[in-house]
DNA sequence: TAGTGGTCTAGACCACATA
DNA sequence: ATGTGGTCTAGACCACTAG
């Protein structure tokens, strides 16, 4: 419920984190590239060691930053191997997953309907990019993503950009676009599929459908990204750990 | 991939860590009690109370323990209201999610299919305890259960017993089986709803339902739960974050 | 060889709970 | 007043990486 800053009186472990955050957030480091040493930034911050070791652990385990022994720390990256099936929780329900191949069907200026506007946090002014895109696995489609982002971050993504692009999506947002994605929320539920999705999904209208609700934040906790997906599940599934 | 104990090398603290697993293991604290002091048992493993420290964090981060300032810190429990959730990751669309009530359709010992068997780590010879519940929320049906467990953990578990318990199940499993889940992992799709799953949950057959299996771990990775839920997500969602 | 993060220790002091 | 966990520090040594 509490904002960013709402805690004054934190420990200083944590004011350290909060202080590392917002580098991040000003681009003082950027995705992949190597922070200050500890003995560094202890210096800088008038601390011991013992205190930024705190405050990069936490970062660490949140995947903001990657600890590497003996080479330092880096700024996480969606480039990176080990980023790549990070935020993509479908899987096969036989063999290992595999990178998936996506087919852009639409990219547009939009005005973002009201409830994706406010998720954003767009004014009722504010235009917003809308892409539509088929997500193939195997050579078979399996996931029909929409995705809307804010206008104003992402002027200059077209269709032809993102068909020009090799990666995953997010690798794309922070190398062009300086938006590093670090959580998303999502919501699931089952639904049928319409005759537009069935035909281009490949299957009956109808048929039961994983439907995916994402909103995706980047530093600070701002949303950045609403996403609305419709899965097939026959054979993938989506999957997930409880602690 | 490897085993709880493959690696031989490792941290004191995480040496320490596996030994206090053990010791919850062996039930030397139960649920709910309290651990002895950091102090107390950096005297005990002859090691500083850093060490400890360190040990504890990470079974803290990991639910297994929690720690209360002033106090202590206690085994975890499936009784305390913080965790009543932490296994329930259906939540209404609107408003605040309250706790549900269960209605047990069935409860047999059986010999369970082979898919189960191996996920328990059962023997062809052995038996499991079979149940189906009905959940409803809000006083309507929203989740049809299947769940098996270990016939030979689980013997004089009937729906009677079932029926007189009032709270969440693993609360009972904790206290009167001794066994205390730490861990699920999840696998979800859309399906539609068969005919006898669509009469318990008042849908129309061929209906879209989130199902979700699942298999639950206690200490040391041993599985002892296996679990199939349909869901009605009309008014509900499965909710989760992606770090 | 030098620099990085990783581990372990010892001790001081703070915040909270209980008697 | 006492005991608990929570924070902060300082320093030693280890393990890994790279020039």
């Amino acid at each position: 419920m509490a904002g960013p800053s709402a805690a004054v009186f934190a420990p200083l472990y944590r004011q350290i984190r909060d202080l590392l955050v917002a580098r991040l957030d000003a681009g003082e480091w950027k995705p992949g590239e190597l922070i200050p040493s500890e003995i560094e930034l202890a210096a800088r911050f008038h601390v011991s060691q013992g205190t930024v070791r705190k405050a990069v652990d936490e970062l660490a385990a949140e995947n903001l930053l990657v600890r590497r022994q003996g080479k330092g720390t880096f700024v996480a990256s969606h480039h990176e191997p080990r980023a790549q099936f990070r935020f993509l929780r479908l899987t096969p329900d036989v063999g290992d997953t595999e990178p998936a191949q996506s087919r852009f069907l639409e990219c547009q200026r939009v005005r973002p309907p009201v409830d994706i506007a406010s998720r954003l946090g767009l004014a009722a002014s504010e235009s917003a990019v809308f892409i539509r895109r088929l997500l193939l696995m195997r050579g078979k489609p399996v996931v029909l993503d929409e995705i809307w982002l804010p206008g104003a971050q992402f002027k200059g993504l077209t269709a032809d950009r993102l068909r020009a692009y090799h990666g995953p999506l997010y690798g794309l947002f922070e190398t062009e676009f300086g938006t590093h994605m670090i959580r998303a929320d999502e919501r699931l539920r089952a639904v049928a599929a319409d005759a537009a999705a069935a035909g281009q999904l490949g299957v009956e209208p109808g048929a039961p459908l994983l439907l995916v609700e994402r909103t995706s934040y980047t530093y600070g906790e701002r949303a950045v990204e609403v996403r609305r997906g419709l899965c097939v599940t026959t054979d993938y599934h989506y999957w997930n750990t409880l602690v």
